[in-house]
DNA sequence: TTTTGATATATAAGAATCCTATATGTAAGG
DNA sequence: CCTTACATATAGGATTCTTATATATCAAAA
């Protein structure tokens, strides 16, 4: 599992894609992230909420409470426009850190 | 630039991985990572100076002072044989975070 | 000559994002 | 009944970045 010092700031970007695939409530959100990456990537709930906090403040995402046929409430989070509209230059400037490491690290190499 | 959030733990790398092409001092780093990456990874100098700080602590780096001609002093830090032992690790680690968010941000356009 | 800009290091205060620990409560299975 | 999985939430702390500030030398321009 990845180190909590380097993955910092990919909490953002990890819940805006998964969210894309459509609605999902905190707990889920959690573990689609930790599934879909093999383990690789994982957060703790205490993390995550706050974070989806911040997100609907922003109005990238919109928070429904939803009940369950058990009576469970829960929390369901879904994609805005405006949270569309943030995913694309969010993975843009990713990608260019990703090429601007790569460089830094190649170059030593030569 | 990056922004802050983003890049946020990539110093370390950043730093390990300028160091190995030779000895430098604090200033002349901060360039080549800003040259290196054609300006796409910035590092203020009051962010650098603890970090380095914190590198020499840890035995991965290790620095000596030094008088140039002019008579300015300035510390020259080298990379360690430890230094070099833990950047192979964090490359792969950082490789890592890399696969695990492409296969987030794909599957998510799947 | 005086002042500006590049060189060079350092600390302090604050923001952001993660962690662990803790709290609360329901539902299902052994 | 007790444990595990589900589900949300807050408090306190760690780390790593930011801006602002301080100090000091040297070279070139005004």
């Amino acid at each position: 599992m990845i180190g909590s010092g380097i993955k910092r700031g990919t909490a953002e970007l990890a819940v805006l894609s998964v969210l894309q695939e459509g609605p999902l409530h905190g707990y889920e959100l959690a573990r689609r992230i930790e599934q879909q990456t093999n383990g690789a990537l994982h957060f703790t709930l205490a993390a995550l909420y706050p974070m989806l906090y911040r997100m609907e403040q922003q109005r990238w995402i919109r928070g429904s409470w939803e009940t369950s046929r058990n009576g469970r409430r829960r929390r369901c989070y879904r994609l805005t426009p405006g949270g569309k509209k943030k995913l694309a230059p969010l993975r843009r400037e990713w990608a260019e850190l990703f090429r601007a490491l790569h460089r830094l690290t190649k170059v030593a190499h030569a």
